[in-house]
RNA sequence: GCCCGGAUGGCGGAAUUGGUAGACGCGCUGGCUUCAGGUGCCAGUGCUCGUAAGGGCGUGGAGGUUCGAGUCCUCUUCCGGGCACCA
């Protein structure tokens, strides 16, 4: 071994693993098997530091799994349909399609060089006809299934440029390209029926023990299952059919402060009173803005009094003004509420806004009826002291009100409780080209009709053109035509396409056999599913992982995926991201001008005007925070872009990518390659002295190592071989012992710098591939001190320590602590009130 | 607006179930090596008072529980992620 050169080095190694097929996952039934997937990226063309971070994490887990004696599969694909590809057709011209399949070559050139354990032989793009044609097929399936249906829903209307905007092309309320106020406007889109899953998506997440507590807390909160109360108001001028307004409210307990109901501007009441021109204008200027929640509920509460009233349920005499108001969701409930702005910080605001009674139901324990200058929401667990309640409630919390109230309602027959859930039918219409073609057929006498099997895949056609906004496939000459699959008369093709998420819902079932000519293979889904360790980021929380764990169901229902893999994802672990500081200068206009890092040195630019520094902020392009991880490895190697990544943070978190932090990288395993060097050079018969130690040291490096790696914890697992460094270039020991230590070294590090690692097992007589070496396991005998020292607190403060056999009983230890000299001197005769005595921990004197 | 996280030295971070706060790395300081710079090696390094011995203070902020709190509870500030058509 002469110096430590990586770019030698490595594809080398790549290519030994190749050769011998080391990362091909195979169905062996003498090996359990372990699937370790990450969340598959989308192709833009360049690498970035977040997928160097991701797929190290996953190669950790991989060729760790591998070393334990498991059959790993390992694979890697693109999710490749999406809106980028067609802005990039309409900026720069070319096509979707070359745009995409260019970015996949580029970015799997970038790829390789990092060494990953991936099987690349299973490889495939979601825009691969031969992937979505089978995401059709079951689509179809599906159909059949009684899982999918259309309905209207609202979208993003940009009024001209006359197309369906998505919510990030939505800026401040305005299209991103035509600067035109967006409006909301209904379509007919086809849906999941993910709402029938809800009770299911949301009672499975107690089972799915190695996922982050926070993210089975916010999809349970996305569910959002509730009990509350539905009823029906009688109401008082109201348009023929709308005898009655039936609302949905959680909080029944406040019935009595009733001072006014509301429906939602989708709801058909508002729709039956547009004729109106004063409603017609309040309509519109409802649908004025985004879609998203965030839109709708930071958007001012206006409302309309439509001059209908509706009568208490409990008292016909009290009746309650209807506005239509702007904050009332169609989507949940019923779209109609009563407001109670005593306790509802929203109907409080809009009752101040347009003069209605606030009428407290109940008050804080002890408190008295007074007016109020916000709105009363106190925590469930809270008790409360009810004024206007329901016969028997008196001082309680709001749980035992609600319960009491629906029970009134039900015996009293006006109501009745109800279970809700917050979570919507997932919209998969897109108006858009590059995406899978939903596969139905409009024929003007048999309707909405599933295309036959035996036509697919519906391939996208080659010839559009993005010159002018809106759906290419609507305008294309030809594509929409075809004949019906049920009468065979001329007839049209559905020219949505499906919502990305739809890719991204099953790609992990068809790397179990991603040549199948059905969508999977029964045999490999059997023994490869389910993914054992899943990793991508926390932005994925719910909506991927939702959507995921639903169309696992549905696969299961329609005979795609086995039982056991309803829910297909066993471990998840989501990482944080790559963050860099950002540099800007200012043009004359005092706008900003960003620079790229590599630009910057010492703070200013190569002419030497000095930049700007803003703290840290997840790397993107439009900042230019970015790093290219192609730079590291050029200059410093595949192995160093790995250490670093996994070093310092730890994966849940987000990391700092610093200059300093690369090198320092590179400086040690510089370094453990010269270890390794030098104990290749020492002569035979060498004895040395303190082999013992060595050999407790390689121990405790193997079983905190290990269990870093098996906790996640990589940063810790770093921690330790950086320890492991020290003492073996501190200790001098035998010849065989310090081999053998290296041995186990470059075993250990193997899962993160795969390459380093096999040329030192190589050097130091290792036998094979260091890939393919069973992962060693210490002696637990080796692993136990025999002394341990015990810090002596008095009243909690830290004032002396002993060390003492790790055995010795507490009532020994205790009357050591006592006797020490620095105890003695610190009480100084204070008689002593207790003493806490915590074996193999602390002693605390308390006096 | 709603839901979920996070905050520890100059910096990234460590700290099984509440039990020695600051492991490990970076940076910095001093020394050795070197013609010099870099590399490499050795030592020191939370803040503060003190010549020292030793003391005081310290985990975003304010309270609380406990013999003992970075860790548990309540409130709060700031930062990040998500909010259903970004992927």
């Amino acid at each position: 071994m002469s110096r430590y050169e990586p770019k030698t080095i490595e594809p080398n190694w790549q290519a030994a693993w190749d050769a011998a097929g080391v990362f091909t996952a195979r169905r062996d039934p003498s090996k359990p098997k372990y699937y370790v997937l990450e969340m598959f990226p989308y192709p833009s063309g360049r690498i970035h530091m977040g997928h160097v971070r991701n797929y190290t994490m996953g190669d950790v887990v991989a060729r760790y799994k591998s070393a334990r004696g498991f059959s790993v599969l390992h694979p890697m694909g693109w999710d490749a349909f999406g809106m980028p590809a067609e802005n990039a057709a309409m900026e720069r011209g070319g096509h979707p399609k070359d745009w995409t399949y260019g970015n996949i070559a580029d970015m799997r050139a970038q790829m390789k060089p990092l060494g990953l354990s991936i099987d690349w032989s299973r490889e495939f793009a979601t825009c691969d006809p031969e992937y979505y044609g089978q995401q059709q097929a079951m689509f179809i399936d599906m159909m059949g299934a009684g899982l999918v249906y259309r309905k209207n829903a609202v979208v993003n209307w940009d009024p001209v440029d006359m197309t369906v905007l998505a919510n990030e092309q939505v800026i401040d309320g305005k299209g991103w390209r035509s600067g035109a106020q967006v409006q909301r406007r209904e379509l007919t889109q086809w849906f999941f029926k993910i709402s029938d899953y809800s009770g299911e998506l949301l009672s499975a997440l107690d089972g799915l023990k190695d996922w982050p507590e926070k993210v089975r807390t916010m999809q349970a909160n996305w569910i959002g299952k509730s009990q509350g109360l539905q009823f029906a108001f009688d109401t008082v001028g109201a348009p023929a059919g709308f005898d009655t307004l039936p609302v949905y409210t959680t909080r029944p307990d406040t019935l009595m402060g009733a001072s006014f109901a509301a429906v939602s501007p989708d709801h058909p009441l508002a729709k039956a009173l547009a004729g109106d021109p004063a409603v017609e204008a309040f309509l519109a200027q409802c649908r004025l803005g985004g879609t998203t929640a965030e839109a709708l509920e930071t958007a001012e509460k206006i409302g309309l009094d439509t001059g209908i009233r509706v009568k208490h349920p409990l008292d016909p005499a009290w009746e309650l003004p209807v506005f239509i108001a702007n904050f009332i969701l169609m989507d949940y409930g019923t779209g109609a509420i009563f407001g109670c702005p005593a306790h509802d910080a929203r109907d409080f605001e809009f009752a101040t806004k347009y003069g209605l009674a606030i009428k407290p139901v109940f008050v804080a324990e002890g408190g008295a009826d007074a007016p109020l200058a916000e709105a009363f929401v106190p925590m469930k667990s809270e008790p409360v002291q009810y004024i206007r309640g329901f016969a028997g409630a008196d001082v309680q919390t709001g749980e035992a009100a609600i319960a009491a109230a629906i029970a009134h309602a039900e015996t009293n027959g006006y109501g009745k409780g109800v279970t809700q859930y917050r979570l919507r039918d997932w919209g998969i219409s897109r108006q858009r080209y590059w995406g899978c073609p939903i596969p139905v057929v409009h024929c003007d006498t048999c309707g909405v009709v599933a295309e036959k099997k035996e036509n697919l895949p519906i391939e996208l056609p080659y010839d559009v053109t993005f010159d002018i906004p809106g759906n290419p496939l609507d305008r294309h000459p030809t594509w929409r035509n075809c004949a019906c699959p049920s009468c065979g008369a001329p007839a049209r093709r559905e020219t949505d396409t499906m919502d990305t998420f739809m890719d991204s819902s099953w790609y992990y079932a068809r790397f179990t056999a991603p040549r199948a000519n059905t969508p999977t293979d029964a045999a490999d889904a059997d023994y490869w599913m389910n993914v054992d360790q899943y990793i991508g980021g926390i932005e994925h929380a719910i909506l991927h992982l939702l959507y995921s764990r639903f169309f696992a169901r549905a696969m299961v229902k329609t005979g795609h995926l086995p039982a056991k893999a309803i829910e297909p994802f066993n471990a998840l672990f989501t990482q944080g991201m790559v963050t860099h500081e950002i540099y800007l200068t200012r043009d004359d206009k005092g706008r900003p001008v960003y620079h790229l890092p590599e630009d910057v040195v010492d703070g200013r630019l190569k002419d030497g005007t000095a930049v700007e520094v803003i703290p840290s902020a997840k790397m993107s392009k439009s900042k230019k925070n970015v790093v290219d991880p192609m730079n590291i490895i050029d200059s410093f190697g595949a192995d160093t872009a790995r250490w670093f990544v996994l070093s310092d943070s730890p994966p849940e978190r987000d990391v700092e990518w610093t200059s300093s932090g690369a090198e320092a990288a590179h400086k040690h395993l510089a370094r453990v390659w010269n270890l390794a060097a030098r104990i290749g050079d020492m002569p035979a018969g060498y004895a040395g002295e303190g082999d013992d130690d060595i050999i407790r040291a390689s121990a405790k490096a193997v079983s905190e190592v290990t269990q870093g790696i098996d906790n996640f914890a990589f940063n810790k697992a770093i921690a330790k071989l950086y320890e492991f460094t020290n003492t073996l270039s501190k200790s001098n020991g035998s010849r065989e012992t310090m081999r053998a230590a290296m041995r186990t070294m470059a075993q250990l590090m193997q899962p993160m710098v795969p390459h380093l690692a096999e040329t030192i097992w190589a050097h130091l007589g290792g036998a094979g591939l260091c890939a393919q070496a069973a992962w060693p396991v210490a002696d637990p005998a080796l692993l136990v001190d025999a002394s341990v020292t015990l810090p002596i607190q008095i009243n909690g403060k830290r004032r002396a320590e002993i060390t003492v056999p790790a055995d010795m009983p507490a009532a020994e230890v205790e009357k050591i602590a006592l006797a020490s000299p620095a105890v003695v001197k610190f009480l100084d005769g204070t008689p002593i009130k207790k003493i806490i005595v915590v074996p193999g921990r602390i002693i605390n004197v308390v006096v």
